[in-house]
This record gives C-alpha cells, sequence and structure tokens, in this order.
DNA sequence: AGCACGCCGACT
DNA sequence: GTCGGCGTGCTC
C-alpha cells in the first residue's frame, strides 16, 4: 500500500488515503468521506500513518501538472485560501492530448505604429498596451495570437464577463474559426463539454473568456492578454478572492508565457510596474466635443433639448447612471427613514416595472410597500434617479423607442445579442444603462453620450474612487462618435477634475501615483481588507477585536482602521471590518497567517471596501 | 420523557 | 464543506 496526502475540493480537508497503484501528485481521484464520495486531488505521497486510512475509491485519467500544482500553492499562500479551493479553481488536464503543427493566416495588415507595438512586446516580457479607444488593440492581439498558434503554442485571452461582445466573438470567430472557444458563465454545460473535449483533441487552441478561462487546461500556453486590464470584474468576490490579472503575471513566469494587459484607461498600478507602449490616436478620424453640466443628477430642460436635436438629425444616444433600477430608495415623508432590507443595512431599490422593491445585496424582493415600516406613515417618496426613471421621463417627452441596458434588463446572452442588434440596425434610438454601457460595445451611429450621476462615484470613500470615475468617463466618451463626430455630456459638480484629466489619462495616472505616493497609498504599499461577518453582531466585532490585539504584535504593519462595515448587514449577518496595509508584502502575510482568527475572511489587494 | 433545533468538532 | 453527536429548551 501507498499512501497519499489528498486535498479535497471545495473544502479545507487535506487527507491520507492509501492506494496499491502509484499516483502522480495531482492526480484527480474519488474518495469517500463520511461515507459519501467526493473528488480530491493527490497533492503528496506520505509514509504510512499512525491512523487507519481508507482506499482510494478511483482513480481518473483527469490530472494538473506540476507547474500548475505550484501555482495552486503560490493562490493557497497569497490569497489565504485551502489548497482544496485553490486547486478548485482549475479545470484539469486530460491524457489525450494532442499537438499539431498548424500554419495559419489571418487577413489583418498592421499600421506601423502598430507594428512598432508589436515588436515592442516581443522584447518584453510583460507589456501594458496603453491604446485608445479604437487605436487598433485587437488587431494586434489577433496578429500575436496568430504567431502564437504557428509556433506551435496556444494562448488565452480575457475579458470582463460584461464585454464578451457580440462583436469581439465575431470578430475571433472570423480570424480563427474553429481554433477558438469562448468561454464564461452563461456557456452551457453542454456547451462546455465540448469546448473541453476540444481543447483536449488539441482543436481548440485559443480561448477567450472571462476570468475562470485562465483555469482552462491549454496545452503548452505561449501567449496571455488581459483586455480591459483596468476593470474590476478581474477581482473574484468570492472564497479565494484571486485577481485574474494580477494572477496572470503568476501564470505567465511559470508557463513562460507572454502577458499582455490591454487598456485605454490602465489601471495605475500596472502603469507603474509594467514597461508600456502607447497607442494613440483612432482609425476613424472624427471630432469629438465635450460639455459640461454643473448639476446634480437630473434630466435637465438642456439635456431634454439636445437629446431632441440628436434625434432630429437620426442620430443615436446613450445616457449613462451609475446604478440599475431606479437607484431609488424609498424615505418615509413623516419619519425621513428609508425602507430598508430586512436582511441587510441597505436601502431597498425601487423596481417600478415590477411593482416590487429588491435588495440589490441578498436579493430579497417584496411588494411595493406603501406604509413606511417605521411609523406607518402612508406618504413614501423616492430620491435619486435610476435607468426605469430616465426611460419614463423621455418617454413622456418623445416618440421614439427607448431601451434599457442594464442587469436587470440583460439577463441572458441572446438577450444582450437581441438589443445590441436592434440598436445597431437603427430600431432602438435611445440606450439608458449602466456599466454595461461603457464596455467595448461598438455602436455605430451614436452622436451623443450623455453621463449622468458620476460624481456619486467619485465621492466614493475609496482610494480608487478617482481612478475609477475617469476611466468610466473616458470609456462611455468613446462610445460616441465612433464613426463620425459625437457629442458628450457629463453632468457634474467636479467639471475641474474632468476638465484637466479627460484629454489626458496618463497625465491622471502620474499626477496620481505622486499623490499615492505621499499618502502611501498601493501601488506603494500593500493593502489587506479583513472581513468578519457572524449573525451573532457582538460575535462578529469580539472576533475582530480579538484579531486588532494580535496584529499589534507584529511590526511593519499598519492598523488602517477597524470598525463596522460600511453596509454593517448582509443576507443576516453582521459585518466587521480591518483595513492593513504595509510597505513589506512578508510582514504583511507572515502578520496575518498569525493573527487570523476562525471567522475572518482575509481579501488581499482588494477593490471593494465596503 | 420525547423531540426539534442549533452549535461544534471531526472527517483520513 | 458536510455530517452527526450532544446539549438546551420546549411540548405532550
Amino acid at each position: 500500500m501507498i499512501f497519499y496526502e489528498v486535498a479535497i475540493l471545495n473544502s479545507p480537508l487535506l487527507l491520507t488515503y492509501s492506494s496499491n497503484l502509484e499516483l502522480k501528485d495531482g492526480t484527480f481521484i474519488k474518495i469517500k468521506i463520511k461515507n459519501s464520495i467526493k473528488d480530491g486531488v493527490v497533492f503528496k505521497r506520505v509514509d504510512k500513518p499512525k491512523f487507519k486510512c481508507l482506499e482510494v475509491e478511483e482513480i481518473t485519467d483527469f490530472f494538473l501538472p506540476q507547474k500548475y500544482i505550484e501555482i495552486a500553492k503560490f493562490i493557497r499562500d497569497y490569497y489565504f485560501c485551502s489548497i482544496g479551493d485553490s486547486l478548485n479553481l482549475f479545470t484539469p488536464f486530460k491524457n489525450t492530448q494532442l499537438t499539431k503543427d498548424l500554419n495559419i493566416e489571418t487577413d489583418i495588415k498592421l499600421s506601423s505604429l502598430q507594428n512598432e507595438a508589436f515588436e515592442f512586446i516581443n522584447v518584453n516580457d510583460t507589456t501594458l498596451l496603453f491604446g485608445d479607444t479604437g487605436s487598433g488593440k485587437t488587431e494586434i492581439y489577433i496578429k500575436k495570437m496568430e504567431k502564437i498558434i504557428n509556433d506551435g503554442k496556444s494562448a488565452i485571452m480575457l475579458l470582463p464577463e460584461i464585454s464578451l461582445t457580440p462583436q469581439m466573438e465575431k470578430r475571433l470567430k472570423l480570424q480563427f474559426k474553429d481554433l477558438i472557444a469562448i468561454w464564461h458563465s452563461k456557456v452551457t454545460k453542454k456547451k462546455k463539454n465540448e469546448i473541453l473535449e476540444k481543447i483536449y483533441s488539441g482543436e481548440i487552441r485559443i480561448v477567450a473568456g472571462a476570468r475562470s478561462s485562465l483555469f482552462l487546461p491549454l496545452l503548452n500556453i505561449g501567449l496571455i492578454i488581459v483586455d480591459e486590464e483596468h476593470d474590476d470584474s478581474y477581482k473574484s468576490n468570492q472564497r479565494p478572492r484571486y485577481n485574474a490579472r494580477d494572477l496572470t503575471l503568476f501564470f505567465g513566469k511559470k508557463l513562460n508565457a507572454k502577458v499582455i494587459l490591454g487598456s485605454a484607461t490602465p489601471s495605475v498600478s500596472s502603469y507603474h510596474k509594467f514597461p508600456h507602449f502607447r497607442l494613440k490616436g483612432r482609425f476613424f478620424k472624427s471630432k469629438k466635443e465635450v460639455f459640461f453640466e454643473e448639476s446634480k443628477t437630473e434630466i435637465s430642460p438642456f439635456l431634454l433639448n439636445e437629446i431632441n436635436n440628436t434625434l432630429n438629425l437620426k442620430h443615436q444616444i446613450i445616457i449613462f447612471l451609475p446604478t440599475r433600477a431606479n437607484f431609488k430608495y424609498l424615505i418615509c415623508d413623516s419619519c425621513g427613514k428609508i425602507l430598508k432590507c430586512p436582511y441587510c443595512e441597505v436601502g431597498m431599490s425601487l423596481h417600478k416595472e415590477i411593482n416590487a422593491l429588491k435588495c440589490h445585496y441578498c436579493n430579497y424582493t417584496t411588494n411595493l410597500k406603501q406604509k413606511c415600516f417605521e411609523c406607518g406613515h402612508e406618504l413614501l417618496s423616492a430620491n435619486r434617479i435610476g435607468t426605469s426613471e430616465v426611460v419614463e421621463l423621455l418617454q413622456e417627452n418623445f416618440d421614439v423607442v427607448i431601451s434599457k441596458f442594464d442587469r436587470d434588463e440583460i439577463k441572458s446572452e441572446s438577450k444582450l445579442k437581441h438589443i445590441l442588434n436592434s440598436f445597431n440596425d437603427g430600431k432602438i434610438d435611445i440606450l439608458v444603462g449602466t456599466q454595461m454601457l461603457s464596455k467595448g460595445h461598438d455602436y455605430h451611429n451614436v452622436n451623443l453620450a450623455i453621463i449622468l450621476g458620476v460624481d456619486n462615484i467619485l465621492s466614493m470613500s475609496d482610494f480608487r474612487a478617482r481612478e475609477r470615475a475617469l476611466a468610466l468617463v473616458i470609456q462611455l466618451s468613446g462610445r460616441s462618435g465612433r464613426k463620425s463626430d459625437g457629442r458628450v455630456i457629463i453632468q457634474t459638480l467636479n467639471i475641474d477634475f474632468f476638465k484637466d484629466y479627460l484629454g489626458d489619462f496618463e497625465k491622471f495616472i502620474k499626477d496620481e501615483l505622486d499623490f499615492r505616493k505621499e499618502l502611501n497609498y498601493p501601488p506603494f504599499t500593500k493593502l489587506v481588507r479583513v472581513l468578519f461577518s457572524h449573525k451573532d453582531n457582538n460575535k462578529a466585532r469580539e472576533e475582530m477585536f480579538k484579531m486588532v490585539k494580535n496584529l499589534k504584535a507584529f511590526k511593519n504593519i499598519e492598523i488602517i482602521g477597524h470598525k463596522e462595515a460600511e453596509i454593517s448587514k448582509i443576507a443576516g449577518k453582521f459585518r466587521y471590518n480591518i483595513l492593513l496595509r504595509s510597505f513589506s508584502v512578508k510582514d504583511l502575510i507572515n502578520a496575518i497567517n498569525f493573527s487570523k482568527t476562525k471567522y475572518c475572511e482575509i481579501d488581499i489587494d482588494p477593490v471593494n471596501f465596503s
């Protein structure tokens, strides 16, 4: 009998099992635990233990190569999860892969500037491709992928889930035919299995997809591209809270693959860390005019007039708002309290079209209440303005087709395709939407982009609020006038900020880096959030204090704050946060390892502080 | 006494 | 994670 330590997938356990056979580390097996069959991965061979142990139930032909196990260990150590949780991210390899020599040719011709970028990528392990909207980043990606395929390797291209646009898909499929697959959460299980079989057989050599694509079993990866690298959706918001963009660099080093990070509005930290190539200019030379309206969020007579003029010219309009639904909480006219979710400390959002109140954190839904929860008063009024209300308001003023474009409206991929097609075919005149609007969609005939409520993003208590707000406004502005002249109207009380930087994001990054250096913020330091959540409020608070006390014994780390979370309750659990900072990653990780308690969740490099 | 529920510790 | 043991507390 040979004994093995086995990592149980999706579990903190590492248990010992036996087998007559010699098993390689990384072999996927089935084992019995408390009389039920679970999936496990052979982690390492061990000596015969003192306790009696069970035999392995089944040995599969799935496995992870040694280098991937090393990556999994890194994820375990860096993001503070069990090896089982870390291994669970990966889709295993299967012993049938074949490598085929291929010679493909795309019909992409690069401009001389694009060729310069191509050469720049060749001489650097990691490149930040800082290219304006429409400057031709995708052509460079395609050309690079073509070369990788002809070198006998494979490639992964990461995109934010939401920006896996039908256009991008069409474009890649046109160039790479059956060599490429698209992978994201909305692909059906059946389709995913088909894709996997083709990855195993070597038919598929490129995957373009959301962050989970990084963990697919492509053989001999030579290139990993992270498009829209600034996007926060690369960060997972469940354990392990990894950031796929950051992990890409570790994958690149381990697998000896080239990494390209691309964005028109790169993150301040990527700009600081990696050599960049600047791609300026646009293919469709067009004029763009930016106007500011110094006001709070409202559809003003000025905006109505602008909309009217654009419609008269038979052009289309996009209108952005920062949150879905009506972003509208009900407030009691008598006691002034906001109607809150019974399970979360957040206001219930008004969804008029289904006559309901919804909690955007736990999804609790209730009928539209007529009375105040607190005092029973019957006159409730709403503050703030959301997509539904804008649609309603515009519909009263204009006899045109107006569609919503947010997470409530776009529930499936077919719905996304349908609305985008209708919009590009001119069947819809105005699109009113949230962040979704900004994600790389190619609207041909949009001449007016209206940006509302950006001050809500700018004023968030988060050191990246300025970066996020400016990037969003630039991305949205890029949606207007892609093939003809465009107008952009920004409603804000912070005109100076946008005026200074809208035309020069690089200047913003440089100023912001000075600012962050001064204030000891990333990328000059490392931040960690530690979250405590428990249904017993006292328990959650006490656990936080326990860890704060433990942490005080360690040097070179700073406890920036420890307090009740901004959203103090979600789904019935009370929440507390500790925010830590250090110049030394090592000291920080060490301190956490020796201070953490059972109920804490560690969030390294957080993007969300609430 | 009998049963439901929730907490906690073990699982190899 | 998930299961089962056990203690608390309520009902018959």
